[in-house]
DNA sequence: TAAAAATACTCCATAGGTATTTTAT
DNA sequence: ATAAAATACCTATGGAGTATTTTTA
């Protein structure tokens, strides 16, 4: 189950049409057809009425939607927090004997600087 | 982003080990191995630290995991709902002239019935 | 040297695209 | 007749597997 389909899902029910869908997301519409009946076939439910000039949600479409928009911002959030924790913070306390301190730290801060000091 | 994917690092963040958690998942280790580099890739930070006999999370890791145990759950509660939505249920109220009544409704039950009376 | 992880490869399913056909008004 | 959705087809990427190699305690 891929993440980006809740998101073609969502903009499906929010413009109720795979044509302007597709258009927002810079899909071409077939994809976003076929993601649509992917999404169908996984969960084994209909989602959508297709009329002429639009489509709907059905019932499951409808009990879906709103578990779609949390999940979409929780996965948002996990990726900010976890671009946010990429990078080293805090302090840091070292102990070291003096030999080691002479010979070896030298090389392990200069690495540190290179990696993390913007 | 697969969800899947999710799973497979909830598995190894539990297991400590990549192998452990592919027997679990009764996948091969070189796919899990595969999960988590994409992961990785995905998110732009590594996720492990690969030791001798176990692996263990790195910061972003360990940022991630709460985030993937709430998506999975959410996840799961919205499969749920939407198989539950899936049948019509409660009360169904019908109004219609005489002819309608006596020419077309009896089609339509039929086909109700047939979907939906278990 | 032994166990775990990574890599190389193969095969098949999926995702995205273009072009065309079907459908419903 | 027209606009939207579905389908057919093609290519590329990803996912799962087997077998092998690399790594490190």
């Amino acid at each position: 189950m891929d993440i980006r389909s809740l998101e073609v899902f969502k903009a499906v029910a929010i413009e109720q049409s795979i044509t302007k869908a597709a258009e927002k997301l810079n899909y071409v519409q077939s994809n976003v057809t076929a993601r649509i009946q992917r999404l169908e076939q996984e969960l084994g439910v209909p989602l959508l009425y297709r009329y002429h000039k639009k489509v709907s949600l059905t019932p499951a479409g409808r009990e879906l939607l709103p578990y779609v928009n949390k999940l979409l911002y929780d996965f948002e959030e996990a990726i900010e927090a976890v671009k946010l924790s990429s990078t080293p913070r805090g302090t840091l306390h070292i102990g070291a004997i003096e030999s080691t301190a002479s010979t070896r730290l030298p090389i392990i801060f200069t690495n540190i600087i290179r990696n993390f000091h913007k």
